[in-house]
DNA sequence: CGGTAAATAT
DNA sequence: AATATTTACC
C-alpha cells in the first residue's frame, strides 16, 4: 500500500542533483525497496535517541512496537539507565509501515521537565568517563527540523532566538544550546542558499534576457550551480504537510503534521544518506502520506490547498508568507516572465484572499501596459501568483506547465475572468 | 542569553 | 574529507 519509488533523477549523468526530489505533491516511497536496499544487516551506528522520539509518541500502543521512553534527560547528570539502553531497533521494526503508522503519535509535548538531548552516550563518552561530558547528539530529523523552521518563521528569521524557538517548538528535550546550534547552522545555510538563489536568479535573468536555452545540458544554472534541496528556505521546500482531511488516518486534531517527504535527512547530509536513507529516515517518520494529491490539472502534483483555509493550530502557514526569494531557475523550465515583476510582490500574496480580482487588477502594474499586452502580462502575473505561493511546490525537474493547464489551475483557484489571450 | 568559532564525532 | 552537532568563549 505504501508502494513508492524513489524518484530517480530524470537526467542520468546530468547532475540534477537533488532537484529531482522536490517536496511537492505526492511522493512515494517504496518500502519494499528500502528494505531491500538495507540488505538487512547494515548496522545502525546511530543509536541516538532523538528528541523526535517525543514526536512519536507514547500513545502508540499499536503495532507492538515498544514505546521508547519519551523523555530524554540530560545525559550529564542522569543515569545512563535513564536512556533507553541501546535501542537497537530492528530494521523491520523501524520500517514496519504498520507499526509506524500509529507509532507517530500526536503527542508532541513531553512532560519531561528538563532539557537534554537524547540519551545515547556519545562514543567519546566512554573516554570522557561516565561524566558524559559530551552531550548526546540530537538527531535533527526532518520533522524536528520542520518544527524548528516553523518556529523560526513564526518569530521571524531575524528575531528568532533560541529560547523563543524552543518555546514555540515545544520540545522539551531540547536545550537552548541545541537550538542555538541548529539555528547557527540554519542561518548559515540560509545565507548560503540565498546567495545561490540570487546567483541563480541573475543567471536566469540573463538567460531570459539573452534568450539562450537553459544551460544546455546542465541542470540549468550557472556552471556548477546545482539546485540544492534546501529545507532551509522554508517556503519553497519542506513546507508543512498540508493537513490531511479530518477523516484521514493521519489527521491529527492538533494540526501536528508529519513531514511530507523526508527523503534526505534534514538538509541532506551526504554522509548520512550514503549510509542509506533508510536508516535515518524511516526511523522517525510515517510513510509519507500518500500526499493526497489534489488532482491537479497541472502537470505536477499540487499540494492540497492549505492557503485558502487558515492554518491548523501551530502550523506555519502564516499570512506573511510571501515568497521572499526569487524563485531559482528550474531546470527544464523556460524562465518565461512567469514570476511577478519586482515590486508586485507585496500585493501578490495577501493573506485574506478577497474575491479574486479581475486579472486586470492583479499584481501587475498595468498602468503602462498596452491593452494588447494585457492578457499575456496578466496571465503571467496570475501564474506568478500561483507559482509564488509557498504551498505550491516548485516543479523541479518537471515539465513546465502548459498554458492551458495553468489556466485551468487558475480558474480552479477562483481566478476565472482571465481575458482571452491575444 | 545569544552569537560565533573551535572541537569532536560520524 | 566533509558535515553535523557540541562546547567553549566572548
Amino acid at each position: 500500500m505504501l508502494a513508492v519509488s524513489l524518484p530517480r533523477a530524470s537526467t542520468p549523468g546530468e547532475t540534477v542533483g537533488e532537484s529531482a526530489f522536490d517536496f511537492s505533491g505526492d511522493f512515494d516511497i517504496d518500502f519494499a525497496e528500502l528494505l531491500a536496499g538495507l540488505d538487512g544487516a547494515d548496522d545502525l551506528p546511530d543509536l541516538e535517541l532523538d528528541p523526535c522520539e517525543i514526536l512519536r509518541a507514547d500513545s502508540a500502543a499499536a503495532g507492538g512496537a515498544e514505546n521508547l521512553p519519551a523523555e530524554a534527560t540530560d545525559g550529564v547528570g542522569a543515569q545512563p539507565s535513564e536512556c533507553s539502553e541501546e535501542k537497537v531497533p530492528s530494521d523491520d521494526e523501524i520500517l514496519s509501515p504498520g507499526s509506524r503508522e500509529e507509532a507517530l503519535a500526536p503527542e508532541v509535548k513531553s512532560a519531561s521537565p528538563d532539557g537534554g538531548g537524547g540519551c545515547r552516550k556519545p562514543a567519546a563518552a566512554k573516554a570522557k568517563g561516565s561524566q558524559g561530558k559530551r552531550k548526546v547528539k540530537v538527531d535533527w530529523t526532518p520533522e524536528l527540523h520542520r518544527r524548528f523552521v516553523e518556529a523560526v518563521e513564526q518569530l521571524g528569521v531575524d528575531k528568532a532566538v533560541p529560547s523563543r524557538i524552543l518555546e514555540l517548538m515545544g520540545i522539551d528535550c531540547l536545550t537552548r544550546h541545541n537550538i542555538a546550534s541548529h539555528l547557527q547552522k540554519y542561518r548559515s545555510h540560509r545565507k548560503h542558499m540565498l546567495a545561490r538563489e540570487a546567483e541563480g536568479a541573475s543567471w536566469s535573468h540573463r538567460r531570459h534576457t539573452y534568450g539562450g536555452p537553459a544551460g544546455a545540458g546542465a541542470g540549468g544554472g550557472p556552471a556548477g550551480l546545482k539546485r540544492e534541496m534546501s529545507p532551509w528556505l522554508a517556503p519553497a521546500m519542506g513546507f508543512p504537510s498540508p493537513p490531511p482531511p479530518p477523516h484521514h488516518p493521519h489527521h491529527h486534531p492538533h494540526g501536528i503534521q508529519h513531514f511530507c517527504r523526508p527523503l534526505l535527512h534534514v538538509w541532506g547530509h551526504p554522509t548520512v544518506i550514503d549510509q542509506s536513507i533508510a536508516h535515518t529516515w524511516p526511523k522517525h517518520l510515517l510513510p509519507p502520506r500518500p500526499q493526497t494529491t489534489v488532482s491537479s490539472p497541472l502537470p505536477w502534483p499540487v499540494a492540497p490547498h492549505p492557503p485558502l483555509h487558515p492554518p491548523p493550530l501551530g502550523s506555519s502557514w502564516q499570512p506573511q508568507y510571501p515568497r521572499r526569494f526569487p524563485p531559482p531557475p528550474v531546470p527544464g523550465i523556460p524562465s518565461q516572465p512567469i514570476y511577478r515583476p519586482a515590486g508586485a510582490v507585496q500585493a501578490a500574496v495577501p493573506p485574506p484572499p478577497p474575491p479574486p480580482l479581475p486579472l486586470s487588477k492583479r499584481a501587475v502594474p498595468l498602468t503602462n501596459l498596452q491593452d494588447a499586452h494585457l492578457s499575456n502580462e496578466c496571465i503571467d502575473a496570475a501564474i506568478g501568483d500561483v507559482l509564488a505561493q509557498p504551498w505550491l511546490p516548485l516543479p523541479l525537474g518537471l515539465k513546465p506547465p502548459s498554458l492551458e493547464g495553468v489556466m485551468v489551475e487558475l480558474q480552479r483557484q477562483g481566478i476565472s475572468n482571465i481575458p482571452p489571450c491575444t
